[in-house]
DNA sequence: CCGTAACCCTGCGTGC
DNA sequence: TGCACGCAGGGTTACG
């Protein structure tokens, strides 16, 4: 489940190998996953186009191409983004095949088929529901201690649902959140409204440590996920809850929980994270 | 404003 | 061994 870190790690491997590029031709196999424009329409468009630039911004993934269009990518649960040479194998569940030059591909694999692609204008980036509304970055500016004690000051709603909430933080997950709320020693069912400052405070470093370290370990392989050369990640061996029901809480031993809270497994330690 | 649930989909774990 | 079933999960949408 590509969060923050294993877009950008995406982003990373990507960038380096696609960039200067053209695409020179595109197998369709499942059309649904275009969500904008229709299929021939779509394969009208990218033909001929340049690789610009890559970008990200909370999940999605964007590749910049010339004539001011740009590719979006959101990869939900279960998307792969690979870049391989022609003649390899096509693993199952290849929905899209972007040919570049020479024997080159990228090419876009989802088994659960959840994943979707817009390819619009610059300036129609604002009709994508979802990268719209998306709010700021962990390491935007922006996204500062006061805007978190602010912010948590006038929400009412548990706090794992807010940090799920993309429109409030761009980019966190079910991994990513369960994870800096056991940093910051926050219980997932608390009301935002209720933290104090402190916590505010600690839960707004913890934030941007896992998302820092998901990063720089390229990204955390419960499952499916894998960088854009097909490798996994290594952060999953530093996760401290999630993932970790039974086991002892690394700092207290005592026995991490699993819950159904906002309608997603959470992880956390009933000792060090009370309610 | 907030919470819950359905929906999309396939693989996998569980129980009979 | 095999089948039926339920669960998992991101984000959007509908509804109370």
């Amino acid at each position: 489940m590509p969060e923050l870190p294993e877009v950008e790690t995406i982003k990373r491997t990507l960038e380096t190998k696609i960039t200067g590029q053209s695409f020179n031709d595109v197998k369709i196999f499942l059309p649904k996953i275009i969500r904008t424009p229709g299929v021939e329409e779509f394969k009208k468009q990218i033909i001929g186009k340049k690789i610009k630039a890559l970008s990200r911004r909370g999940k999605y993934l964007m590749i910049n191409l010339s004539g001011d269009m740009v590719l979006v990518f959101h990869l939900r649960m279960t998307g792969r983004l690979i870049y391989c040479q022609a003649d390899e194998t096509p693993a199952r569940h290849t929905h899209l095949v972007l040919q570049l030059d020479s024997e080159n591909q990228l090419r876009f694999i989802d088994m659960r088929q959840f994943g979707r692609l817009w390819l619009v204008h610059q300036n129609e980036l604002n009709t994508i529901s979802g990268l719209k509304d998306l709010g700021l970055e962990p390491f935007d500016d922006a996204f500062t201690r006061e805007f978190i004690k602010k912010e948590l000051r006038r929400k009412r709603t548990r706090i794992k649902s807010l940090l799920l909430d993309q429109s409030f933080i761009a980019g966190l997950g079910n991994i990513y959140v369960d994870e800096a709320l056991h940093r910051a020693r926050i219980h997932p069912e608390r009301l935002a409204n209720t933290l104090n400052a402190r916590e505010a405070s600690n839960l707004y470093s913890a934030i941007r440590e896992v998302i820092k370290e998901g990063i720089e370990n390229r990204g955390t392989t419960f499952r499916d996920y894998v960088d854009g050369d097909g490798r996994t990640g290594e952060y999953q061996e530093l996760l401290r809850v999630y993932n970790r029901e039974g086991q002892p809480c690394l700092k207290c031993k005592k026995i991490i929980k699993r819950k159904k809270i906002a309608g997603r497994s959470s992880y956390f330690c009933p000792n060090c994270q009370k309610e």
